[in-house]
DNA sequence: GTCTATACATAGATAGAC
DNA sequence: GTCTATCTATGTATAGAC
């Protein structure tokens, strides 16, 4: 009924459906088959392991955030909070998944593959100038809750992931201020 | 060995770092009963079910934010987002699981108790004034992004959740400043 | 109040026909 | 490339002795 790679992507997009809302664990392939309407054997044809489907789920995400991260070194605050709000927003289905379900980072840790931590910690040091003090990675840490967090709810609230140029402005100046020390 | 109450309360204690580090799905009873050192059995003395674990884990944090959601109609912005660092801080051994994974909010809604929602956009709503139009929506999310995650992360960067007037301030402030529109 | 043993269902994964 | 049928391990939960 359909060629390799369609399937795939559909057993791709059921399954993330899945995680989310009942998470890694607690999802069962058998669950999963019985929302594509097929059956367990059938999944088992494309992918080698239930790990393995979320291991192809959290890839394109992953490579995106590690670009930012390599990239993070040469931009602004602004700019950089600007890149996570606008990554958030565009992964915003896997975001939530990707650092907020315990079983999804546990099944990455046992593939030595759990990026979530570096990641973030990598973009908060990169909104902290130099020297660093307690006080400036405090508010790093709050710019970079502020731009990912507040996004995903917007995200939510709004009920799209494509947020107006006004939207996007207002989140990544929210962020902003929640960096800069004085008024 | 032990009392029922002290017993219990260790169950508890254990329950709660397993569901952090893999999950409520991911958490198998005799996971718990090993680190426990005791038998699955024992468990099922003191609750009936795995799912009564999490509730009973989960029945303080909820009151003491349902709490919250009363007051908040009387509170200043820079009180209400006071109260959820200083509630965040305190209870942040739970605030990650309470809602980040995806089968504690699954397992809570088949017992119609998935109260988390409902709290976090009570206390957003609680943040914007009476006309509130999107933008002021917005800044409020990420006001309460920026309390709650970033208060997450500092505890978490710090490596205690006794957090120093100074460091509560930085992120009241933190926050504020993303509430407020003007510089 | 804790144990061993076990019931019964479901988990992930595979065999082999079509 | 998808199926039915099945393997084996593990899941939650219980029975009944101590």
């Amino acid at each position: 009924m359909a060629d390799a790679a369609q399937t795939r992507q559909r057993i791709l997009d059921s399954a993330l459906e899945l995680f989310t809302e009942r998470g890694f664990a607690g999802t069962s392939v058998a669950d999963l088959a019985g929302r594509l309407g097929t059956s367990k054997a059938a999944l088992y044809h494309h992918f080698r392991s239930k790990n393995e489907i979320l291991a192809a789920l959290l890839d394109a995400p992953t490579r995106r955030f590690d670009e930012l991260v390599t990239q993070a070194p040469e931009l602004t605050a602004e700019q950089l909070l600007g890149r996570v709000v606008d990554l958030t927003a565009e992964l915003s289905a896997m975001a939530g998944m990707l650092d907020g379900d315990p079983s999804v980072q546990a099944a990455q840790r046992e593939r030595l593959l759990d990026r979530s931590r570096d990641i973030n910690e990598a973009l908060t040091a990169a909104l902290v100038p130099p020297p660093g003090d307690a006080d400036a990675r405090l508010r790093a840490h709050a710019a970079y809750a502020a731009a990912k967090h507040g996004t995903l709810a917007a995200v939510t609230d709004l009920g799209t992931a494509e947020l107006s140029p006004v939207t996007r402005a207002a989140l990544v100046s929210a962020a902003l201020r929640a960096l800069h020390p004085a008024g």
